[in-house]
RNA sequence: GGGCCGGUAGCUCAGUGGUAGAGCAUCUGACUUUUAAUCAGGUGGUCGCGGGUUCGAUCCCCGCCCGGCUCACCA
């Protein structure tokens, strides 16, 4: 037989290169259905399975069950019952033969002459269920023989263990919820393939149940966080994504478009201008939650939009700043993984026990050569310079620091005092001018956490900005703009504040001992896909 | 962007300058407590794409696409 079919799994074809009607930037694009090289090949076996499945869409109809069901009443989820039954004996369930209605998706099947065993999953846990002739109406068997791996089914029946002592389900009435038309993965290794997993997220999710743990911690970071900011009186906001003016942080942006106003935006690489505006106004605990876009490079450590907690307090300043986020993230290390220490790979960081350095120690302590620096090589310019090739004695600290030093930042770190230079929205420190009142935390030598005493004498800020617009001049792109609404805000009178911004993908991947910040978002950046073909497939199998 | 590694059946992976392999999945048959079920038989491949070398390339060479790791940049 042949037929035009197309690559369905990997769509590993030239992306094409289109140009669009607005502007000439070549933009890459994943082709349409049909829209190039159509060729014939005999039918792949993939696309066999998919028409033999189709066909028995029909075949479930004709049994008078929907191929793609209505509402099921389960009375526990899986993961409940496994929770709840786990410690119950074999005597004790045959003797209370628990009834139970359960949900999930087919992931095996042992078909055994009139009998036969299958495995359902619902987020992620799995429950055996046990289907035997005798116990089914006519009607249910018959669906049972033409059940797919993969399909979503609705159960009834009582709980018990089998001879070898798994509870399962003796199933009584069996209903038929959703049609799967693909192949699932290998029941034994899952879904290796990484490209497919970030891809396809949703098999992954099917394939290998370890993923909805992962998910499940990250939610519980994030409720952990917002929680213990509600309870400190902190109110959440939301503040634009879309800005004319981009700052708050060094980086360069996303640029978009508004058709109607007909002016191009920016999206946001930071909250933080727009929230110290609401400190301004007299919202005195504020945090976001929320994306933020960075047109930078992709890495283990890095995806291009990541979500960062930003908090703002007024009259603190960072030390009070350094007390909380130490209880802060005590307390998510313990709600995301019930234990103060988290293990990270090799590592067990503890969470329990956070030390602080200023930088100017932390190079002299963490300093990873033979030659180690003193206390006053680090305050002296000339050594500065000569372990540096940045121009300021500040430029080169900071270098310096993250250079030699940043990596050695294994168990979790609070380093503080950061040179002025590199800290254009932080206040000067009130004994050093060179140095701001700012700290970062650090863990697995990876930088989770920025926060300083916020900067709000105007006239000090609008020098800042123009120090940065030189830095823009002398072709740093990502310098800040100068933001004159922002000095304006200052200008009311901002109180004296505190503000800090987490990494929530970075501590996710912390509490999930994943080693790759994709691990830890659903659907990471990638480049398209290209041709897919699954609606040609469709359209073939439902004109037969 | 640089360096290194990878792409072979739906999935997990072997392999070779001369007809393309296994396990799982799938199909047929047997089997009413199995569990990586078992047993017997069958189907399934543009070996990422394009070019070159060669009598002959999945294999060697060049270019490209996609991904991973890493360095640079960044949080």
């Amino acid at each position: 037989m042949e037929v035009a079919a197309y690559r369905l799994q990997r769509g590993r074809q030239t992306t094409l290169l289109v140009v669009s009607g607005n502007d000439d930037r070549k933009r890459p694009q994943a082709a349409h259905y049909n829209s190039c090289f159509p060729r014939s090949y005999s039918l792949s076996l993939e696309q066999e399975l998919f028409d033999q499945r189709f066909a028995r869409i029909r075949e479930i109809a004709a049994l008078g069950y929907r191929p793609y069901g209505q509402r099921f009443d389960f009375t526990e989820t899986i993961p409940a019952i496994l929770a709840r039954y786990t410690t119950q004996t074999a005597e004790e369930l045959d003797a209370a033969k628990p009834q139970v209605r359960i949900a999930g998706r087919i992931l095996t099947i042992r078909r055994m002459g009139k009998a036969g065993f299958m495995h359902i999953q619902q987020s992620g846990e799995r429950l055996q269920l046990y289907v035997k002739k005798d116990a089914v109406s006519e009607n249910e068997y018959k669906l049972y023989q033409l059940l797919d791996l993969g399909d979503v089914i609705g159960a009834e029946g009582y709980l018990f263990r089998t001879r070898t002592g798994e509870l399962s389900l003796h199933v009584e009435k069996l209903t038929f919820l959703s049609k799967n038309l693909l192949g699932i993965p290998e029941k034994y290794h899952g879904l290796e393939d990484v490209e497919i997993r970030y891809r396809q997220r949703y098999l992954d999710l099917i394939a290998n149940p370890d993923v909805h743990q992962v998910f499940q911690t990250r939610a519980k970071v994030i409720s952990s966080f917002r929680r213990q900011l509600q309870e400190r009186g902190f109110i959440e906001v939301e503040t634009p994504m879309m800005q004319s003016l981009y700052g708050g942080a060094a980086a360069r942006p996303f640029i978009t478009h508004h058709n109607t106003l007909d002016i191009d935006l920016y999206l946001r690489i930071a909250p933080e201008l727009y929230l110290k505006r609401l400190i301004s106004g007299g919202m005195e605990r504020v945090f976001e939650i929320n994306r933020n876009f960075r047109n930078e490079g992709i890495s283990t450590r890095h995806n291009p939009e990541f979500t960062m907690l930003e908090f703002y307090q007024s009259y603190a300043d960072y030390h009070d700043l350094m007390d909380l986020t130490v209880e802060l993230l005590k307390t998510v290390a313990l709600d995301a993984t019930g234990n103060t220490v988290v293990p990270y790979g090799d590592l067990q960081l503890d969470f329990g026990n956070v030390r602080r350095y200023k930088m100017r120690e932390a190079v002299c302590e963490f300093w990873k050569h033979a030659d180690r620096p003193t206390m006053d090589n680090v305050c002296d310019p000339e050594w500065l310079r000569i372990h540096s090739d940045k121009v300021t004695p500040g430029e080169a600290l900071v270098d310096i620091f993250e250079r030699h030093c940043e990596q050695a930042l294994i168990q979790p770190t609070i380093i503080h005092e950061y040179p002025v230079e590199v800290s254009p929205l932080a206040k000067q420190n009130a004994d050093d001018p060179t140095m701001t009142d700012r700290f970062e935390i650090y863990a697995a030598g990876m930088e989770i956490g920025n926060a300083f005493t916020e900067l709000n004498d105007p006239d000090e800020q609008r020098r800042r900005f123009e120090m940065q617009l030189a830095m823009k001049e002398r072709g740093d792109e990502e310098a800040h703009q100068m933001d004159e609404d922002y000095l304006r805000a200052l200008c009311y009178g901002m109180p004296p504040t505190g503000g800090e911004g987490i990494g929530i993908d970075r501590v996710t991947m912390l509490m999930t001992n994943s080693k790759s910040i994709r691990d830890v978002i659903l659907f990471p950046l990638l480049r398209p896909e290209g041709e897919i073909g699954i609606a040609q497939w469709l359209r073939e199998a439902s004109s037969k």
